[in-house]
DNA sequence: CACTGGAAAATGCCGC
DNA sequence: GCGGCATTTTCCAGTG
């Protein structure tokens, strides 16, 4: 194997093992939150009622995000509308 | 609002900090990853292949070899003919 | 409101209801799909293994060898050994 | 090839061709859907508010079910039996 | 012609 | 163990 190549070949190396080491920690994470959630269970909360409460603080926030954009949105249609 | 209730009111609230917190830190991850895969795209690697190493690292041989024996199976019971 | 906005708002709403009409059928056809997998599954079928094939079958064969190339490239520069 | 395998041969393909013939109608669908739009573009619409405003639509709808799967969810918790 | 955002598909997880 | 749901990942069309 040449040069160029065995460079190559470790530079991919090197992304690989970034990549799986970041997928490591997202799993751990992963796990924890499982962990969070069987915490709660134990707590007497009930676990889907909770995975809900979540999703929908997510949901404001991302609609909140949406009408942002939408209003952007519009408003740069207008523009456009105006210019030309 | 009565003592019990209070106190069960803060453990939630607890509870839901603690998991948004772990999502917000998955998100931080999986943000890094795609930076990860733009670098490595930066640096001339397939980003499409290097996600199918991945995954075939991920996958143990035996089983690796199990889905290759049937996707073999399926396709020359199609009469296709397989990259070789 | 006047004529020409009048007018507008009925095309508008003409394609909304164009657009969500084909969304729906797209949706049903999306279901039978679902149920023609149950059924090969409940036929003995792996419907993993099936999903590949009828992916292996949407694309040209050249683009199949030319990825399956890349992909033993990347895993030989990385010592993986690859399924026989 | 003995007789088992040759009918199973003949039910995989059989699955198969299904399976493509649905999504060969998809896909058919999805080009009407991108004409439609073309053609409220052509006749002054602005496609990405098109798009937004069909989202909304779907989501208002989505919001809903989900207000009554939550109410569905609470009432269970509690052991409230719902009327049918 | 590469990039971004949005649609579609696939995987994994949960309760039953 | 299976089906349904949610998340994640992959793909693709439109845009600059």
């Amino acid at each position: 194997m040449n040069d160029v190549s065995a460079v190559a070949t470790d530079v991919l190396r090197s992304f690989v093992e970034r990549i799986e080491r970041l997928e490591e920690e997202k799993k751990n994470l992963s796990e924890d939150l499982k962990d969070v959630y069987s915490e709660a269970k134990g707590n007497g909360f009930d676990v889907k009622i909770l995975r809900k409460i979540i999703a929908m603080r997510k949901m404001e926030d991302h609609e909140r995000q949406e009408q942002e954009a939408l209003i952007d949105l519009y408003a740069s249609a207008l523009g456009m509308a105006r210019a030309e």
